[in-house]
DNA sequence: CTCAGTGCAAAAGCTTTGCATAATA
DNA sequence: TATTATGCAAAGCTTTTGCACTGAG
């Protein structure tokens, strides 16, 4: 539950959080990758802020890239290139497991559909459309008991 | 039908393939990356090697899982870290995709479970028996013809 | 004997950090 | 005005590359 008010935090009030600025820098990286499909790796980012901001230098943007995904505004995907990629959290693909032992099904978000699309050969020239998994084993407590 | 032919090949004979030989260095990386459950990078695995083989260099380590991972040999995952792992590639997970539109099915294998464990907060402390992935799209043709 | 592979050292990327300065709340 | 954030430059890591030498086939 807590997970899920986390989640559903709005940007504007993310930002304003006690603590935190809203620099034109940091808006410029957020308006950014908003718009950039997921495909934005830092240097990308970079590139397209200086077109807006040229002063703005690398650090920045990384040092906004940790904050923003420390605060749950983007996520860091992981796919098979070098760097990272950065895109805007938001309600998307939605997986499950159920545990064998109690029945609790732990539902998680997670782009799934975009890692495979770039990790595995074999789907590299296809296009996927609907993407369900299903898991089963055990939840943290039922895993604990087992052990 | 020749990707299987190709995953079946046995290691020594793809480490015999022309142009190819037989280092002790080699050999030392590919087994202790059999070894290594999948939980290795390549730092980890030179300092592994150098127990056994004190003048081994690092460069040596990454020439190889290069080398390694082009023959087919072991797998390059990536998952919520830094660097990349590399684990011996073997008959795992096996997953599918049905395109919707000429009925095509496209097999793959890829060690979905070990990345969603790594790297799915909800997921991180379950225990994971059985995954099946399901997702209909296009393949390659039938996506050419679409677009 | 040949040429793929190795070790070493240097270079190349990408990312992080220290510090003085600028800007937000 | 009090801090947070920035820009710059330098440092840190991981990975790659050039070159002469070694060793497998």
């Amino acid at each position: 539950m807590s997970e899920k008010t986390k989640q559903l935090e709005k940007p504007r009030k993310a930002l304003s959080a006690p603590g935190l600025r809203m620099t034109t820098q940091r808006i410029l990286i957020m308006n950014i990758i908003r718009h950039g499909q997921g495909h934005l790796d830092a240097d990308e980012v970079y590139r397209q802020a200086r077109r807006k901001h040229p002063r703005i230098s690398l650090s920045t943007v990384y040092r906004n890239l940790h904050m923003l995904k420390k605060i749950g505004l983007i996520e860091e995907l992981h796919f098979n290139e070098e760097h990272h990629h950065y895109e805007i959290k938001q309600p998307g693909e939605h997986h499950h497991l159920a545990c064998i032992n109690c029945g609790t099904i732990i539902e998680f978000q997670y782009p799934l559909a975009r890692l495979i699309e770039r990790n595995v050969p074999e789907i590299k020239d296809c296009k996927i459309r609907d993407i369900e998994l299903r898991m089963t084993g055990y939840c943290p407590e039922c895993r604990q008991k087992n052990e």
